[in-house]
DNA sequence: CTGTTAGCGCATTCAC
DNA sequence: GTGAATGCGCTAACAG
């Protein structure tokens, strides 16, 4: 292995200079550069990061960290990648989940702390061990659990969302909406806003909401929606709309629907929540509330740049506005 | 921040005492372990991942390397991070593309030897690139380009896959089968290989494949598919059949299938490629190859252990095999 | 079973 | 504009 001293001695200068060239300070001569670098193409020479690290206490290198590499995180991971590269910084994603003993360890401090900065997408985790990474490592959280108030934290607008949808659905005619993927619960996340919106949509249009469409899905999966929603139809409520937490839910929705011969959007309307790409592809495409997930990257890497830089300042909760999009999937 | 010598001292005992207590060698007397291990959990010490790293030169990371998050990587992704920890080794995900420019960074030496070992799924990349990649880092290629016969590699087995989406297709009485997503090109990956699939199932059924019927698709994205699939069927071809190069292509032409008021499978039947989730959920199911992730990912496994064990042996280019699903956009 | 020695490769500090 | 000394936190190799 070539290290900076082999540089150093075949150009004929010490370490430190080499060092201070390779790292772009402006105190050398250019002759003195030209011939380092034309060493360091010789010899074929590549800085050693992980010495570099120990000795500068920075790795220019970010996580985002995620329960699952295969969910919706792979849209946000492409932007928040283009966008921290413009500060100089790296990114790499980390998984919690799957082997469910080992999340822990996937989360444990020696390991984030060789990043400058982490990006959580928090679900299990207490919120006890998000103070502890907090205090270890810049932080900033993505997600809609309720998190510590003195950790940055940024989530997308789900009551707004969720109103939205319903809003709308009612606007088209929609009297019977179940909520597929709703919660009871009342611990403010996910579930539970986009309940909220639709609950407020419902007050907002003189209507009286019916708890018996709110139908738990067991875990956001294609399947479980599905399952969920034939279990629905075959309970002899009558549903005229579908509001699905998620598009993956709504997939579910669309599918024991198609099972039953409902027609999309005549017998009954399906809004979803994501906007995914394949939306649109989809016949009819299927009616969705955007996340604008890119305001929601840029926030991040605001936020994150900025816990970074080590300025001190009162945590901030960012919240997303999202928009609907109105495909064949409603009137 | 406290380090091991902090630990070391509290407990009394040496650093190296408390390094092979830490590391889990087997030569401390339990007393002993027990102190250190009550000072480590009472000063919350945590290792210096990069110390260890400089120090080991093994930081027992995995890297697997994509052109972007959000593609079908994901899912590949998650069966990888559950095998490799099983040989304790932890993966984090990287990616390439995006600003083209940094394409060459993201893949610069520097970084990649923080990592043990490499998966690649090579795209852009030069065959000089690669080799210079492989000399200084155990790797695997993942993908269907050509790749340098001295690298290890894994790849599906798409001609046949190909094969039997055709052959398939005939057997249901398709006979004007459009390969959309298919390349005249020579050179051997993953869009010539389906195509010398589609070719082999016409021979085999004596019957001639026309290539107007190959249609290219600009970078395999439902929108360019969809655009492609409207193309052909504007230009007059008859076609009662698609292959479809990936899944996410098959989104596309059943878009426009669509949109003209065509009934798959009635008019149109179609069988795509990669079996995602969603294919069983949609209206009707989509017919399509499974890749056989599962194999593909131990596959991948196995190859980058050996090579990180140190174990020298010829290169190896596994080819996996595949099957058909049925679903309902096929008779 | 425990400890000493000797760095890993680089960057901070400060002198010249 | 350049370089010598020093040590980041840890572990391989060896001693005892």
């Amino acid at each position: 292995m070539v290290t900076m001293s082999d540089v150093a001695r075949e150009a004929g200068v010490s370490v430190m200079t080499v060092s201070h060239i390779l790292n772009g300070r402006p105190r050398a001569s250019e002759a003195t550069r030209q011939r380092v670098l034309d060493v360091v193409a010789e010899l074929g020479y590549e800085i050693n990061l992980t010495a570099r690290g120990l000795r500068s206490g920075r790795t220019n290198t970010v996580a985002l960290i995620v329960p699952s590499f295969h969910d919706y995180f792979g849209e946000i991971a492409d932007r928040l990648a283009v966008l921290l590269e413009a500060s100089g910084l790296h990114l790499v994603l980390e998984r919690t989940a799957g082997t469910a003993e080992h999340e822990r360890d996937a989360l444990s401090l020696a390991r984030l702390k060789m990043y400058d900065g982490v990006l959580l997408s928090a679900h299990g985790i207490s919120r006890e061990e998000l103070e502890t990474v907090s205090a270890a490592v810049p932080l900033v959280l993505l997600g809609e659990r309720r998190m510590p108030d003195d950790i940055d934290h940024v989530r997308l607008d789900n009551v707004e969302g969720a109103r939205l949808a319903t809003e709308h659905l009612i606007a088209r005619g929609a009297r019977r909406i179940a909520l597929l993927g709703g919660a009871f619960e009342t611990e403010p996340g996910m579930a539970s806003s986009r309940r909220e919106g639709w609950e407020i949509a419902h007050g907002e249009a003189g209507l009286t909401h019916d708890p018996r469409l709110i139908t738990p899905v067991e875990d956001y999966s294609m399947d479980c929606a599905r399952t969920a929603m034939r279990a629905l139809l075959d309970s002899g409520q009558h549903v005229d709309g579908v509001f699905a937490i998620t598009d993956v839910v709504a997939q579910g929705a669309l599918s024991a629907l198609g099972e039953r011969g409902l027609r999309v959007p005549d017998d009954v309307q399906v809004v979803g929540f994501d906007d995914l790409e394949i939306d649109e592809f989809m016949t009819p495409g299927l009616t969705s509330v955007n996340p604008n997930h890119e305001l929601l990257a840029s926030t991040a890497v605001r936020l994150l740049t900025e816990r970074i830089a080590g300025r001190s300042r009162a945590a901030v909760h960012e919240v997303i506005p999202v928009r609907l999009v109105e495909r064949g999937s409603t009137r």
